[in-house]
DNA sequence: GTTGAAACACTGTTCGT
DNA sequence: ACGAACAGTGTTTCAAC
């Protein structure tokens, strides 16, 4: 059940992350199979949880929430934003990343204006170091995933150090 | 054209962020308006760039590509990473945006396995002093573009510094 | 996995309020 | 301008090969 995906399940994805409204007819074309081909294979996607649903992609801009940004978090000792808030409490915070590395979290925030982001800054500093990093402008996103090419791409080696 | 939304667009919003693939008359039932008239709202929220597509939402982990980082990016002189590659050089780079700070670009990468996430940062440090950060896990992610409170929040005054 | 058929559901339009 | 009904079309899903 694990089984790894083939061309034709990448080409489905592909399609489908392109308009998730495709019906199997028109899927099936695009694919070379048939419709009740390309159905089974969907229905297989979906219930392995490689496909977890689909929504319209919306415009955060053009919705009215043009700013975003990246705020790093090294969370204080027993105030850990995690542990002590909800999803609820930050509507503006759109994911949260636990990180390697010198802060614990990497969060991505998404408000309407800059003082709206003052007050979201003030409210999440109080659970720790906070650094954070406002986006001018997003000059690409949304990539779908993709089939990661197999070639190995060696690494230079470090001749000082291999043996 | 560009009036703001009223509440039944964020309404229509948010339930077709959820499920992109609402019929007219679903939808309509759930925001209690009949499949004319809300087929004319998603309409005009298409024709005004608000809703910008429909697509399949994919788990990149099941689909193969289990590790994430983020990599800010300080481009060294005449070797931007943005003026100089193009998407397909980079296929694991899903996210590129310009920040304010001392990094000139954060970017979001998406990958197969460590050695091939060494790979790509040896491939991109040749354009920048980085600063890369591996997720370790995913706690909060894809959340749906929402309406903003629209209460204004105020900010602590810093007594000592206002008038 | 493919083809064909039948039942179903949806969309777009027209009309009435 | 909104809501309701109708007709046409496209889709899904089953059967058999």
């Amino acid at each position: 059940m694990d089984r790894s995906l083939d061309s034709i399940d990448w080409h489905i994805l592909a399609e489908l992350q392109r308009d998730g409204r495709l019906s199997y007819n028109r899927l099936a074309r695009r694919v070379n199979l048939s419709a009740p081909a390309v159905a089974e294979r969907v229905r297989r996607l979906e219930e392995s949880g490689v496909i977890t649903g689909y929504g319209a992609r919306v415009d955060a801009t053009k919705a009215g929430l043009p700013l975003t940004a990246f705020v790093q978090l090294r969370c204080a000792l027993g105030s850990c934003l995690l542990k002590n808030t909800t999803a609820e409490e930050f509507p503006e915070v759109t994911e949260v990343h636990k990180l390697s590395g010198d802060s614990c979290s990497m969060l991505r925030v998404r408000v309407a204006s800059m003082p709206h982001l003052e007050g979201l800054l003030e409210r999440l500093g109080r659970h720790g170091e906070m650094n954070s990093h406002i986006v001018l402008s997003t000059q690409y996103e949304g990539r779908a995933v993709e089939r990661p090419a197999d070639e190995t791409r060696p690494v230079t080696g470090s001749s000082g150090w291999s043996r």
